[in-house]
DNA sequence: AGGCAGGTTCTTA
DNA sequence: TAAGAACCTGCC
């Protein structure tokens, strides 16, 4: 399934952007040749996943049917939202900073996760490095999730555990993944959702504030990474978390305060482009 | 060896 | 209500 798409879309930088875990370049062709130009990239979401090969020219290979991109990566990459006019609403010269890095995060979009598992991942998240969540995330599927590819150079993909396959694990399979201390914490989210205690879906319809009233309550999950799950879980896109490095931006860049009037309803696409960008350059 | 990594909870004042 | 300590684990 070959797509053309214009707006904003870099895999590598979104597989970096730091909102998702299961989105990897693939190193190796797996056949020798043919790829050594174009990069390859596993997607996995929820019980699905893609290959997406990027051809040149704004031209992208899904290996999926049509079928499969229109009802779900179509939707999942969020392509009916123009991330070029959210970008052109920063003004060079009234914030410079914020125009440099979103020159440098073109391309970068929010994609549109599961809340469920958008809310292990950033429980997990707490005081790890990506490397080390992507790791725990990795043996958490393997341990509890199904088999859903099987690929020559990635080996076998296993979907992300369902709240029920989740809640089966025992404290010590659990550990064995090490969540350290976050155990607990993902134990007691797979028993509230798996009983249908928390509904993650239902919470859709709440509003912003309602939203977050109920995340904090949840065990583990605190207000960075309950703005993680509205902005990356919910899609809601004027979120704003506030980690360690967002932290430092504003604290130098934004003595004043960081403009949210600005930007909003798009405040958490200027947050990714922040992170982003300060994460590169080691924040100078 | 000690500090730190995309925080949160628990304990004290 | 607010500041400080404790927390698993892996990697410099």
């Amino acid at each position: 399934m070959i797509i053309t798409i214009t707006d904003d879309f870099d895999l590598k930088k979104i597989a970096d952007s730091g909102q998702c875990f299961r989105f990897n370049e693939v190193t190796g062709t797996g056949t020798g040749d043919e790829g050594a130009s174009c990069r390859r990239y596993s997607v996995a979401a929820g019980s699905r996943h893609v290959f997406v090969k990027e051809l040149g020219q704004n031209r992208y290979d899904f290996d999926c049917s049509e079928d499969e991109f229109e009802t779900f990566w179509k939707r999942y990459f969020d392509l009916d939202l123009s991330y070029s006019e959210i970008r052109g609403r920063i003004d060079q010269k009234k914030d410079p900073y914020l125009f440099s890095a979103s020159q440098y995060g073109k391309g970068i979009r929010i994609l549109r996760q599961d809340p469920w598992e958008m809310l292990i991942s950033f429980i997990i998240s707490q005081r790890k490095n990506i490397p080390a969540i992507k790791a725990s995330i990795e043996k958490l599927c393997a341990l509890a999730g199904d088999v859903i590819c099987e690929d020559k150079v990635c080996g076998k993909i296993y979907s992300f555990p369902t709240p029920s396959q989740l809640s089966r694990l025992s404290m010590e399979e659990l550990s064995g993944c090490s969540l350290g201390y976050r155990d607990k914490y993902v134990h007691q989210a797979a028993l509230d959702v798996a009983s249908g205690a928390v509904d993650l879906e239902a919470w859709r319809e709440l509003d912003d504030d309602g939203l977050m009233e109920n995340l904090l309550k949840l065990f583990g999950v605190g207000v960075k990474v309950a703005n993680c799950e509205i902005l990356f879980g919910y899609h809601r896109l004027d979120a704003f978390p506030k980690d360690v490095w967002i932290n430092r931006v504003l604290d130098t860049r934004y003595p004043d305060g960081f403009p949210f009037d600005d930007y909003a309803p798009y405040n958490g696409v200027m947050q990714q482009y922040l992170f982003f960008y300060s994460r590169s350059e080691g924040m100078q």
